[in-house]
RNA sequence: CGCGGGGUGGAGCAGUCCGGUAGCUCGUUGGGCUCAUAACCCAAAGGUCGCAGGUUCAAAUCCUGCCCCCGCAACCA
């Protein structure tokens, strides 16, 4: 094992708030890294923001802000939040400082001066009103598929990476390190995509500001995830501080999202090969956080963001929840119901349980006071050792569900052997008394054990519990059975209460989300099923503004599924004066069949626009709750096709 | 053929790489205990492991084909 552990998490664009997906994987490598620390191991948690992102700039615009006063902004709110969830990171790195300047130039001149990187123009079709490139096989009949316009054929001096030299060297090392990407899943991706082989990247764009410079050519920037990617190495100082750099680099561990496998193995070692560093030991790649269950929320129905649990309950339980509930490197989800179970399954009725138990029964029969007798170890001593090298096991390979799960295999365990034991019986009799002490000392070590076994996991509450039976910070040590000793236990408040699930899944039960309050406790937080009368309202417009508008009456002549879409249909119209067909987003809540011969409300003046191939003419008015399904406009007595409505 | 994930007792999941008595949590039913937070402990019921072929002494696990569900992407003008 490696004296130290340097380990990453993927920095996240500030062009939105953190969310349960980023917290998860924060959260993640946090119990990783207080593991490595628990066990000794000298480490380095480093997380941070990726601020030169396009985005940034026009989102700090749009709020009249410089966008570096934006990125502090943002900085602000992502550290909160990850000190609200107990997120141990020792280093906090940010794209736009000049640490992270520095290490980007020294990593592009180390790849240009290997050869690695060559000028070369970058040509494609530009659509101004996009703002983008847009590629051949996706243009119709020529032109933009968003503004059906013809797009500028565009060349842009640009710097390339040679990526394509790197295939074969990229395969041999997956060949000689299987372990390089985690979990196996993504590793087979990768090596196809390896297979295929590589094409040279473009690392710069020309004529832009927001960005950091090549070196050799202040008149471009380097591409935004180039850029990102080298934070890894420029927080523990590329380009700024050598000693610091040679002790931390290679880092250990990268924590990624599974989505971003690719930038992570395959762009960046062949950065770090090209740059003659080494590349990182492992990467990672997690799985998502679904929120599926999340409308069968709770009081009263108002709709919570799962972040919203550590603020009302702490940190611990969501900790618990998203690392035991959900197996690193799989897909899981988080539900109310689901997280309010396990609460009460795990934290109140066996870990809370067990201490308060514990602690009772040590200042009922001996005023707190419990004392090892010496006797030969008995069957939870035994029980400790396996699971403390289950858990082991398990950390050391990032299966954190098992790891967790080891440490509750534990808890119940004991409170098994305090029901086989039955403790009050030998309290009744004093010639017991020996076998009490033991029982009582066998339970309260394991309870200790299995409390430092969750350390990683709920920092807080297990600091708790150990002060409570007299213990201080652990460190590896603490995971041995102690045969011999004495304690002092502590009575102290319930530390989980039960959450009284009962109630309110009956107040919920029938409650749909147009019956809700509008007005949210507390909110501050918003998602796509807030109930639609929480969307603010738009700003007033005069009427000539309104008039402008042409709404028509039109029957549906023809309706049809759009292939491959799963929103679309194509109507055709008949609108008195003219036919035309256009576009509707209501395949979800409408089958084609049932829309012929229907008079509907559309949005006349429209300008055309292609959608999924077809061309659009105008909108078909309907009900558009935010992540409901659409109900179209109707008419008690059908009038006139063509009339306007107003 | 856009990318990806998944179908295992009533619910949620693990096991699938490296075939060998199908496991966990919740729920249900019955019993026990009283130290503890109406908690804890014991026992029972409940599964043709999506379907169909194939390989094998043996398939949830390997191979082939099919069906269904869920994310993401492109679409709601």
């Amino acid at each position: 094992m490696s004296p130290s552990f340097y380990l990453t998490t993927a920095i996240d664009y500030v062009n939105s708030r953190p969310h349960l997906g980023t917290a998860y994987e924060k959260i993640a490598a946090d119990v990783i890294a207080r593991y490595k620390r628990l066990m000794g191991v000298e480490t380095r948690f480093v997380m941070g923001n990726d601020e030169h992102s396009q985005n940034v700039f026009r989102k700090a615009r749009e709020l009249g802000l410089d966008p570096v006063a934006y990125c502090d902004r943002m900085e602000q709110e992502f550290r909160s939040t990850w000190d609200r969830l107990d997120i141990s990171y020792d280093d906090f790195i940010r794209t736009t400082e000049p640490r992270h300047r520095a290490g980007v130039q020294e990593l592009m001149r180390r790849c240009r001066e290997a050869g690695d990187i060559y000028e070369g123009v970058y040509e494609g079709w530009y659509c101004v009103s996009c703002e983008a490139f847009k590629q051949e096989k996706d243009l119709v009949d020529g032109n933009c598929p968003v503004h059906l316009t013809k797009p500028d054929w565009i060349r842009e001096k640009n710097y390339f990476f040679r990526l394509s030299k790197y295939t074969a060297p990229l395969r041999a090392h997956f060949e000689a390190h299987p372990e390089f990407l985690e979990p196996d899943v993504r590793r087979n991706e990768i090596l196809r995509l390896l297979e295929s082989g590589l094409e040279d990247i473009s690392v710069s764009r020309a004529g832009q500001s927001w960005g950091i410079p090549v070196p050799w050519d202040e008149g471009s920037v380097v591409y935004v995830w180039f850029d990102a990617l080298i934070n890894y190495a420029s927080a523990v100082g590329l380009g700024t501080d050598e000693a610091m750099f040679a002790k931390w680099w290679p880092a250990d561990l990268h924590v990624i999202g599974k989505d971003i496998t690719r930038f992570h193995c395959v762009i960046w070692p062949a950065m770090l090969m090209s740059a003659g560093l080494p590349v990182p030991k492992q990467v990672f790649g997690h799985g998502w956080v679904h929120t599926r269950g999340m409308k069968m929320s709770k009081s009263l129905g108002t709709v919570i963001d799962p972040l919203d649990a550590s603020a009302k309950y702490g940190a611990d339980p969501l900790r618990l929840y998203l690392t035991k509930e959900i197996a690193f490197g799989s897909d899981g989800d988080f539900t109310w119901e689901r997280f309010e179970e396990r609460y009460n399954v795990d934290l109140a009725n066996n870990y809370g349980n067990l201490v308060s138990r514990i602690a009772a029964m040590a200042d009922r029969y001996r005023q707190g006071t419990v004392t090892a007798t010496g006797a030969t170890e008995g069957q939870q001593a035994a029980n400790t050792r396996h699971f403390v090298d289950e858990w082991r096991r398990a950390m050391e390979s990032f299966e954190l569900e098992r790891a967790a799960g080891a440490a509750f295999r534990l808890i119940d365990s004991t409170n098994e052997f305090i029901a086989v034991h039955e403790p009050w019986k030998l309290a009744k009799d004093p010639e017991w008394s020996a076998a009490l002490d033991q029982v009582l000392w066998d339970a309260s070590e394991a309870l200790r054990v299995a409390t430092v076994m969750l350390t990683p996991f709920m920092p807080r509450s297990t600091a708790e519990i150990l002060r409570r039976l007299g213990d201080g910070a652990p460190d590896a040590r603490a995971l041995e059975w102690r045969s011999a000793g004495s304690r002092v236990i502590e009575k102290g408040a319930n530390l989980w209460p039960r959450i009284d699930t009962e109630e309110k899944t009956v107040e919920n039960k029938d409650l749909k989300p147009e019956m809700v309050p509008g007005v949210t406790p507390g909110a501050g937080t918003h998602s796509p099923q807030q109930p639609a009368a929480d969307a603010p309202p738009a700003p007033r417009i005069t009427i000539d503004d309104f008039m402008k508008v042409d709404l028509r009456v039109a029957k549906v002549l023809a309706a049809e599924r759009v292939p491959r879409s799963k929103k679309l249909i194509k109507l055709t119209l008949d609108l008195g004066f003219e036919q035309r067909t256009l576009a509707a987003g209501i395949a979800e809540a409408y089958e084609p069949e049932a829309l012929v011969g229907r008079h509907v409300v559309i949005v006349a003046n429209l300008e055309p626009r292609a959608i999924m191939g077809i061309e659009s003419n105008g909108m078909v008015l309907a009900a558009s709750p935010d992540g409901g399904q659409p109900t179209l406009i109707g008419f008690d007595v059908p009038p006139d096709l063509g009339s306007r409505v107003r």
